[in-house]
DNA sequence: TCTACTTACACTTTTGAACAGG
DNA sequence: ACCTGTTCAAAAGTGTAAGTAG
């Protein structure tokens, strides 16, 4: 594992979170380099753990090549194995709403990015396994690309339509409960749910900026430390579900996807059959409005609701079919909040600390979850709006490989990244590689 | 003309403040 | 004073459709 130290060793010991020096890093514009605050982080405390991170006494191994994954999204005949890139021994991840991540990959998953960022649906939610209880962990997630071409839609099917647009700026999305012991992430899942997909190159909220009709690959990475700011940090596991796979794109292109989210996500329940906002509803206001105002017939098409309590779309990101019974409250849910915030791709965070500065500072401020006590009283927070899906044979449970040399070897194979140094507090992108 | 993108819209869900009661 | 639960309004998250740009 390289250290920033190693890599640059001018920069001396002082990694510091903070904000970025104003025009350190003269390779994006401004808005880019504007410092992000993780509102939802506590960054003191991110900055003694990341100060600690420290270069093993180890040279990179050459990167194992990395399973292709399919070529075009469609219906998955043979999914790709599952891959884990870590040395955490004997911690693994299972994706746990995998059917529906499932459902929507063998339509083709498709996620709507806009300039304001849009969330991902499905979102990626995972229930880890193996934690030491006692140490602390951050997780993250980004999303790489996953070839190098453009895609278009044919009317049936996704085709590579031409080579893709430049790599744009890898950010990564921390988990605001980061970093948290290995109990608490054990505890329930962890959701992601709240990650924003944008296609502003120049958005200052810290969303992941990706180009529209690109195929992506979602990324969770988890990163030990031995103790909150020890010197040593106690490895890192990388992990990535096929299934997750999804093209970006601005609006739908397969109808059939629609139809998917419509059905899954409580936000668009207005979109149903029943719902209001069913095309028949939407017909209907048009001839209404043309006629002039007319009493407006409540609950004319019905709410659409299925008898029960409100989906919890931020709880869990998508809980179709879950127990209204068991769902718990709003209030209930905001320990599993996490607002959109980002920086460079999880590797950088690691390599270096200092070019993360956080989320947008409108975002409320929140005390980190960590530390709360669980009550007995109440459900466990994400757990009852879960779907209860059991990980698949040889399927969703991602088991730690003991050895694996570093973390994500693929992406800093070849060894020290020939990247310019923004200075301390500087936005830095790392200009990762694909994964293909 | 075609394709991709942006924006406004109506709707639903989430969130947090204010309040009441124990 | 503190905790818990309820209510309500504002904010945020949806897909759609019309308009715009290249």
């Amino acid at each position: 594992m390289y250290h920033p130290r190693e890599l640059y060793p001018s920069l001396g010991t002082g990694y510091r979170l903070g904000h970025p020096q104003p025009g350190a890093d003269s390779t994006f514009p401004p808005a880019l380099t504007e410092g992000y605050r993780y509102p939802d982080l506590d960054t003191s405390k991110l900055d003694c753990f990341l100060s600690g991170i420290e270069a093993a006494p180890h040279t990179l191994a050459a990167a194992a090549p990395l399973p292709l994954l399919p070529s075009a999204l469609g219906p998955e005949t043979a999914p790709p194995p599952p891959e884990a890139l870590h040395s955490l021994p004997g911690v693994s991840l299972s994706l746990e709403n995998q059917e529906l991540w499932k459902e929507f990959s063998a339509v083709g998953t498709e996620m709507i990015i806009t300039k304001a960022g849009r969330r991902m649906f499905p979102a990626c939610r995972v229930s880890v396994t193996g934690l030491d209880p006692e140490a602390r962990y951050l997780f993250l997630l980004d999303v790489v690309p996953v070839d190098g071409a453009r895609y278009r839609w044919q009317g049936q099917h996704w085709e590579p339509s031409g080579k893709a647009e430049p790599r744009l700026p890898d950010r990564v999305y921390i988990h605001p409960d980061s970093p948290a012991t290995g109990a608490h992430w054990m505890r329930q899942p962890v959701s992601f749910h709240r990650v924003k997909l944008t296609n502003s190159t120049l958005d200052p909220h810290g969303h992941l900026i990706l180009h529209s009709m690109h195929k992506y690959q979602p990324r969770i990475h988890l990163v030990r430390a031995t103790q909150l700011c020890s010197q040593h940090w106690g490895g890192v596991a990388s992990f990535r579900f096929p299934e997750t796979t999804f093209i970006s794109v601005t609006a739908y292109q397969n109808p059939r996807i629609t139809q998917l989210k419509i059905a899954a996500n409580p936000f668009a329940k207005g979109f149903r059959e029943n719902g209001r906002n069913c095309k028949r509803e939407r017909d209907a206001r048009v001839k209404r409005k043309l006629r002039g105002p007319e009493p407006v017939a409540t609950e004319a098409c019905g709410s659409g609701d299925t008898p029960g309590g409100p989906c919890d779309s931020t709880l869990g990101g998508d809980i179709r079919d879950s127990d209204p019974e068991q769902a718990p409250t709003p209030r209930e849910a905001t320990s599993a909040s996490a607002p959109p915030c980002g920086g460079p791709s999880a590797e950088a965070y690691l390599l270096h600390p200092a070019a993360f500065h956080g989320a947008p500072s409108h975002l409320p401020a929140r005390t980190p979850s960590f530390a709360e006590a669980p009550d007995p009283g109440r459900p466990a927070p994400y757990s009852a709006a879960f779907l209860d899906l059991q990980p698949g044979p040889g399927g969703s449970a991602y088991q730690a490989a003991p050895s694996v040399p570093s973390f994500a070897p693929h992406f800093i194979q070849g060894g020290p990244f020939p990247l310019p140094y923004p200075g301390p507090g500087g936005y830095l992108d790392m200009g990762s590689k694909p994964m293909y």
